[in-house]
Formats: C-alpha cells, structure tokens, sequence
DNA sequence: AGGACTGTAACGGCGCGTAATAGTCG
DNA sequence: ACGACTATTACGCGCCGTTACAGTCC
C-alpha cells in the first residue's frame, strides 16, 4: 500500500507531498521552478524527494497565498523568516534591513486584509441582490 | 475643463467613464470586447459614447468583481437581470429557466463568500505571525 | 495649432491546467 | 513485467498592463 509504504521514510516523492498539503502536482512543481520551495533530493532516476522540512515550507506557503504576494515576495519572506532564527548573531546593518523588510509586508498584510474585508461586504451585498431578485421571481410564478 | 466640458453631456467618453467607476482605459475597451458592457455610441472619429445606462452597468460590473465569475458569467447574469424585468410577460418555461439560473448564481455567490471567510482568517493568523516575528527582533535589538 | 484624449494592434505575465510522451519504481 | 508513479516539454487561459504609433477633438 502505497501509504504505509511512503509514511516509513523520512523523504516522500511529490504526490504523498501534493496530497498532504493540498496542492496539485503541477503547482508543487512550479514553485520549484520560481525557486519558491526546492526538494532537497532527487533518486537516480531523478525523482523529487522532499523532507519534512520542504513539506512544511509547502505548507507554509499554501497556508500564505490569501496574503496575495507574489511566488517571489513570498520567497522573499520565507527568506526573511529564516534570517530572523539568528538574527542576533548579524551584523546591525542587516538587522536593521531584515527587521524593515518584515515590517514592510506586516504593512502590506494590513492592506490586503482591509480589501479583503471590502470584497466580503460586497460579494454579501450582491448575494442579498440575488436573493432580492430571485424573491420577486417567486411572487411573480 | 474636462469635468464641466463632460459633466453637461448625456454621453460620456471614455476617460470620464473610466475615471468615474474606477476602471483603466484598458479593462474597459477589454469588457467591450468581450461583450460585457457595450457603449450605446460613437462619434465620428469611432470615439466610445458611453450612456448612463452603460456606465450603470460597468459600475455593477466592477462591484459583481469579488463574487470572482468570469466575465462570461458576469454577461450571463446581467443578462439575467435585464431579464427578471418583465418576467412575467415570458413563458412559464422560460421563467422556470431565469430562476434556476438566477439560483445557481446565488449558491455560487455563498460559496465564494464562505472562502472569502477563510481567507480573511488565514490572511489575520499570518498578519499576527508577522507582528510576531517583528516584536521578537524589536526586543533582539 | 497644440495638447489632451482616443483608436487599434500586439506582446507580456502570473499561476497554474492540461495534454503528450517517455522514463522509473517496487 | 505490470501498474502506479513520475519526468520534461509545451501550449493555453483569464484579465488585463504596457508599450507603440496614429488619428481625433476642442
């Protein structure tokens, strides 16, 4: 069985991984090609092999997309996560880019929640307008 | 000045139109082209005239967006609007039709509102994580 | 007459879906 | 050797953004 089968590793080939995480396998495959997350193995017969590591990056990236970056801003912050694990351990010049940087998509994270909230009243608005429609309908029949 | 110069017409063009509901030049010749909104006139030199109807129409338009339809769908339902007018002059079976799809939309439109839900809670749950990681390295520093 | 406005045409781009074809694994 | 899985390549799509160049309006 296929599933106790890939359970016992340590490193699942794309379709265990695309199932967990919820994602098809021609997307999984494209974030490799942007550079977004990159199995950190390959078979011989050059298989993708993804750690637990890579599965969570995935993850972490799916769970992302309502922020709505862009595959490279999200690279770009996955990035930046990883930098602030030592980030006493950096020069004081980075510090100040890296903590920058963060606030920058804190702002943008912002924003996008507010339109996010703007679509909601709206699509609520317009499904009122269907129900309203859809109520004259019945009085008419 | 452009305002009163067009504010006193009954037909607007194109810029004013644009201007007025939000849209670029661009994404309003694009729903002409694909038959969404199309303006009731032209001048001489093939200048768009647009009437208060067609604005109307592209202002719903631009509102109709976060339902997320194509803009194949969007055509449909317009047409359906237009069409819930006299719907009790029409064939029994026609109206039958109207409704239906009039129904359809509207479970479409609950649907996208719920994701439109999960996405605004994800987008706050990765907001908060950021926040986070910024009031880690405020301390650091 | 000059500057603002508009026209059409065409290419570009993100984030994948969808074959088509061929190779790999247990 | 079989069937399930995977690889690469390439084209297509929705919804416009963005030139580029030419014509129109006041």
């Amino acid at each position: 069985m296929a599933t106790s089968r890939a359970a016992d590793r340590a490193l699942l080939q794309i379709g265990e991984v695309a199932e967990r995480v919820g994602l098809s396998l021609r997307t999984v495959r494209y974030y490799e090609e942007v550079g977004l997350v990159i199995p950190s193995a390959r078979t011989e017969g050059r298989f993708r092999l993804y750690s637990h590591a890579d599965v969570e990056r995935l993850d972490l990236v799916k769970r992302m997309k309502p922020l709505g970056l862009t595959l490279e801003a999200m690279a770009d912050l996955l990035d930046l996560f990883e930098r602030t694990r030592d980030l006493a351990d950096r020069q004081p010049t980075e510090q100040r880019a890296i903590t920058d940087k963060l606030s920058g998509y804190a702002k943008r994270a912002d924003e996008r929640i507010m339109r996010i909230e703007r679509d909601l009243a709206q699509a609520r608005e317009l499904r009122a307008r269907l129900v309203a429609e859809l109520a004259a309908a019945a009085t008419i029949r």
